[in-house]
DNA sequence: GATTTCATATGATTTAAATCATATATTAGG
DNA sequence: CCTAATATATGATTTAAATCATATGAAATC
């Protein structure tokens, strides 16, 4: 999508596929800072920066869509709703990430597993799943067979799982 | 500071202290959002919403500014620089959190903390610091001391641990 | 100044997730 | 349709962090 110190002009959201945002420190080492997954937003502090600060590159075949950095930083400057709903929309995600962070904080995979399912974060496949939440994909299968069995999910088909009376 | 369904006045900046927010479930579960530390904000999102969707409570002494809500809201109507400067101030955060949130994905302890410190995530105490990374105080306190031995990190003083070439 | 409290630090043990292995169901591709 | 690749699923083993325990240095309190 763009390379470390190109000139920024869009920020994204990505509707199928998968980004790897990387750093690349002066001695050469690869920071991994952000896996982007479909239905996110990215690089939004390009808007405000002059240079993209890290790599984007795709893992699997993406879909997505631009937001011309003109074109929002313009009409921030002339509406102020937009700029609101902006806003908005960041202070949710900042509220999101806090709690995604809490849930990683969770040491049982049972509990951690419950707690994402609980905050409303999807389970497209439990494989990309298992990776938002930190665990590998073989705790995460256990994990969901441990909550069904304590009742606490309902598994509707082979990897489809829902909250009981949600 | 505010209790869940409170009508929302603020958001806050906590200079000193700790605040833990929790969402109380309709069947009574306690559901913990998020912890601040002290240098960070919260409750941005109440600039958006009508009514607190938690509590944020003390967990020590704490001393805070308090950013009145009718007052942002006016500046973001009519001054665009303000609102761009929040705009610019949430999606720095959103980029830290992410971050934070690969850091968490770390599984090794070592690697994690250093990481962490690469970051620039500040190791104020110990204690508070391996709760940021989600990690026990026994193993940063370990971690540290591994990676002061394979030489990434440099002890300074008892609890003090500095970044080599910095 | 003595005492309590807490952060730092490390040793011993337990535990649960990671890892490695394997099997089956499902999907994708030739 | 057949084969290959992948997701789901679970068993066996390893590993490293959590937990429990203990000791010391530093700061706070009386």
């Amino acid at each position: 999508m763009f390379r470390q110190n190109d000139p920024t002009f869009a920020m994204f959201f990505l509707q199928k596929g998968q980004i790897q945002l990387i750093r690349h420190g002066q001695d050469g080492e690869q920071i991994i800072l952000h896996h982007a997954h479909s239905g996110e937003t990215f690089a939004e502090a390009s808007l405000f920066s002059d240079h993209y600060h890290c790599d984007a590159v795709a893992l699997k075949n993406v879909k997505l869509q631009l937001y011309d950095k003109r074109y929002i930083l313009q009409q921030m400057q002339q509406n102020p709703t937009f700029s609101m709903a902006i806003s908005a929309h960041f202070s949710r995600q900042i509220q999101a990430y806090r709690r995604r962070l809490e849930i990683h904080s969770i040491r049982r995979a049972d509990q951690r597993i419950f707690s994402a399912l609980l905050a409303g974060l999807t389970m497209d496949d439990i494989k990309s799943f298992a990776a938002k939440i930190g665990l590998t994909h073989e705790a995460t299968y256990r994990g969901l067979a441990k909550l069904v069995s304590q009742g606490k999910l309902h598994k509707t088909a082979r990897g489809k799982y829902s909250l009981r009376c949600e």
